[in-house]
DNA sequence: AACCTAATTTAGAATAATTCTAAACCTCCC
DNA sequence: GGGAGGTTTAGAATTATTCTAAATTAGGTT
């Protein structure tokens, strides 16, 4: 049985690779396991790289940037930018949002249907809506805020 | 009367500057009158340290982004990560949300009150929410997708 | 199966944003 | 007006990310 999960989940991974006009390499394979494979996740391109390098694929870490950036722009992955200089990527493309942990870096999924953002402002004159993300930042209860 | 309001914003300024524990130097005095002596702005550390630069202001841009921390420390400002190495401060603290163009760059504020976020679900066991952001990601109509 | 062409990967350099360091410089208080 | 300690600064260092140009590989063709 997760030998079939797997093998649909390569499946659509390779349909989407090619619909997005992308080779199926050896390295997108590869790290479309890493990230798909399990559960929701959410990754930086240090910490693939860290992981496919802990699992014998040799990947450099340019590579990790293009795959993720690839993945991102057809649909299999969305950007989260928690901090400058953190930035994840997540797994789950469906209509979501985050919890952000400023105490330990964590991000957390929150179901589309969790919060309800009610009437929403149009955008400005000539431009069209690309996506509402909702963060919601929480700390440590002992964490001091953060400050000088 | 613009003087009138200029010395009160100044006088805030410094009482909130000592409230958190700053002494008011000459640097940041100068750095607060470029942020708040105009109506809302979103600035990056670089911009505001163009601006000092160009109004003869001389002062070394680690000092403007430390200035900008202390300044969201002590509550005088926020910070809004938008993209990966792209943060800007924000010196409307009150509740309020934010449009981003991702085809310009731009940031423009939206009044707490245009949007409703219900029923938000609770913190993570442990852990108390410090704040939410919602940005609204729009593109120029024409722009295309980012994609590979 | 060998071949060709264009896409892909790669190491390493380059860039960009931000932080650090240690010395020089102010602010405040006596 | 002197001194202690907070503040600023230039420049180096760090971190995240992108670029470059050369080597490799995928996928269609024969």
């Amino acid at each position: 049985m997760s030998l079939m999960q797997i093998t649909n989940q390569q499946a659509t991974i390779l349909a989407r690779l090619r619909g997005a006009g992308l080779r199926p390499t050896r390295q997108r394979l590869a790290l479309a396991k890493l990230l798909f494979d399990s559960a929701d996740r959410h990754v930086t391109a240090e910490q693939l790289h860290g992981e496919a390098t802990a699992a014998a694929i040799p990947v450099s870490l340019a590579t990790v940037y293009n795959t993720l950036h690839q993945f991102t722009g057809a649909g299999l992955l969305r950007e989260v930018v928690v901090e400058p200089g953190r930035s994840y990527f997540d797994t789950n493309v469906d209509d979501h949002h985050h919890f952000y942990c400023e105490s330990t870096g964590a991000l957390q999924d929150i179901p589309g249907t969790a919060i309800t953002v009610g009437q929403l402002p149009h955008a400005p004159p000539g431009s069209e809506i690309s996506r509402v993300d909702v963060i919601i930042r929480v700390r440590r209860q002992n964490a001091r805020p953060a400050q000088a």
